[in-house]
DNA sequence: TGACTTCTCCGACAAATGTAGTAGGCTATG
DNA sequence: CATAGCCTACTACATTTGTCGGAGAAGTCA
């Protein structure tokens, strides 16, 4: 019997919460015009679905004072990324975080920035591990 | 209505795939055992109906000329890695994979000779940026 | 107030996924 | 050969996820 009652993410579920991170504190309706503004045709219904179950998740919270609730994340995106990223680590390398980094920044088009900051912090790494 | 015959591996599906990388060509039950060994408990047939699921979406291929079939990963870990990074990029970040690397960078402990071997992409990479 | 518009609440339903049981076919061995 | 043991093919079923429609409450405005 399929037991998994971890609250994991769906990717309408997903598209929904980065709506309520760009956009912030958002109604049903606003979430809705954002989606539809990048190309997502969903129905009004499907989203009010999808945030009733992102609150029962835990991944929102609501205001009903007013008639039109007010959607509003719990958990950052950085946070979100964070498990994801954890997760998939851990399924496909077993925890070893070493060689996705590698994939990602072999194959990842990264800009001058990234690319400094990153710099910055491997010295840092480094300059720790070696210590 | 529900339209998503896009194939997606989900979770136990991936874990026999990754037992398969592992193991090389195997059996079910050579299969079976690779998950018992590391404490994932399932059945026979769930394993079995798995692999048949994994051959319908294309990710192995088996041998049947054998009473027991051997199957075989038809693809590799690195690239399943990489459409799932894709897809993270892609579902959290709108496509930019610099805030994620970082993150990950950041959040994940590395070893030394990761990151030494970090250190020295990163320099091809801000040598080709600046050239 | 009556006609609209807009919300929320519920219920539904198909597809995908996780998990496993059953039936019936080979095979090796006493 | 009979039988025990392993294998595959099918079938089944609960959950989760993606998508909505309809009913009815609430607010708006002539």
């Amino acid at each position: 019997m399929a037991v998994r009652q971890q609250q994991v993410l769906g990717s309408a579920e997903l598209e929904v919460l980065k709506a309520l991170w760009e956009v912030g504190p958002a109604t049903v309706r606003e979430v809705l015009g954002h989606l539809h503004d990048r190309g997502r045709k969903v129905a009004y219904t499907t989203v009010q679905t999808l945030l009733t179950r992102l609150e029962q998740k835990r991944y929102v919270t609501s205001d009903k004072s007013d008639l039109a609730h007010v959607f509003r994340a719990r958990v950052s995106r950085e946070r979100v990324t964070q498990s994801r990223l954890k997760n998939l680590v851990e399924q496909l390398y077993d925890g070893a975080a070493g060689p996705l980094v590698l994939q990602l920044v072999k194959t990842e088009r990264l800009t001058p920035s990234e690319i400094e900051e990153l710099q910055k912090l491997i010295e840092r790494l480094d300059a720790a591990s070696r210590e």
